[in-house]
DNA sequence: TGATTTCCTTGACCTAGATCAATTATGTAA
DNA sequence: TTACATAATTGATCTAGGTCAAGGAAATCA
């Protein structure tokens, strides 16, 4: 499949991605589309680094990415992975307009659909539809949280992990023990020992 | 001050607060105004307990309460405290029209506008403004919930308790030491022994 | 007011998970 | 393919915070 081909085909899964929450006019569908332009990172590479403030919001086309939080003693600690058809930025910092304290890493070559959110946001406040279809998005992050830190409160390291594997079966596999025992708050020598029982 | 001025008072308080988010039209904000009844509740008795279906909002004209989760052993884990000029119910519950996970119980005496959220919502889903309102409260929930998250990550139970301190100055000495432990993830014996130091 | 319940404190001990350290795998680049 | 970095395992110890128990304050109610 050739870059042209791809990101058309993005496109198309966005639509049906955003139509499937809450179907938009075609001319609000069209305007959108055109805030978003194709971007590749690198395995390794940042979308957003703590301290920017972030600007932009993507679609993943294809890859893999992490957000974490940097520990003033450099400790990395995961807050989230999102992988294909899923909308990813520093929402807080989107939100507030201050550094993020978070950063967004690739973690395989990733392939976004890449738009301003200041530009979104005011097509945003002139149509019913999009708002409704943005507030379902916030609102499935919310319940996300809400999840994690309903989990974080009530189970214990090896609960954690099991609840992760049948919330992330998608990626499970593509994810490193690393950042899977980052994200569950444990050590990877824990993690690693949980997975040996 | 009689039943009748405070209800008054309370529901001119909440225009308030809800026209410095976003300004409302009269029409809109007389109609949403339209669904909202007094309700109170003692000291301890349940708005919401885990189980049902919640289908109210509150809008706490004054008093303060709890959401908690209760874990299959009957251990209780405070999730969040709302007082005065705060909206407050089982958002997740309401999103997701599923049984709630968690209670919500009055801590102290307790007077509320409460609203049927299906109505709201249908109003929610023909006003812009309403509609942008609705989005700033639920993003205020989401940063709060994100900078949580973010020190569950992070702090240790002594950092976690000065960081709470900081964001709740306004109930800190209305609030049990119990419930603020239990909102922290320790037990009370160790908050106990974090305040004598 | 005292009586009863609920909440808080303090002590002695225990355990989940952290830390430190040393191998062993796995991946990636020349 | 070898070489080098990065990730995973395993073992030995340490520690933050949990558990259990008992006594002391403070609310609440008759």
């Amino acid at each position: 499949m050739d870059k042209a081909t791809q990101i058309q085909t993005a496109l198309e899964t966005m639509k049906k991605v955003l139509f499937r929450l809450h179907p938009l006019n075609d001319e609000v569908w069209e305007e959108l589309k055109s805030y978003f332009r194709p971007r590749s990172f690198k395995k390794g590479e940042h979308f957003l680094r703590a301290g920017d403030t972030a600007t932009q919001m993507y679609f993943i086309a294809e890859g893999l990415v992490r957000l974490y939080y940097t520990h003033p003693d450099g400790m990395e600690l995961n807050k989230s992975f999102y992988c294909e058809d899923n909308v990813v930025t520093s929402y807080t910092s989107l939100l507030t307009k201050t550094p993020s304290n978070l950063s967004i890493q690739a973690l395989e070559n990733t392939l976004v659909l890449a738009a301003d959110y200041a530009q979104v946001r005011r097509l945003n406040d002139t149509d019913l539809d999009l708002q409704i279809c943005a507030r379902k998005i916030a609102e499935i992050e919310f319940v996300s949280k809400d999840t994690r830190e309903q989990q974080f409160l009530m189970l214990d390291a090896k609960e954690r992990y099991r609840a992760f594997k049948e919330s992330h079966r998608n990626m499970i596999d593509r994810l490193p023990l690393v950042h899977i025992a980052s994200y569950l708050g444990i050590r990877p020598e824990t993690l690693s020992r949980i997975k040996s029982e």
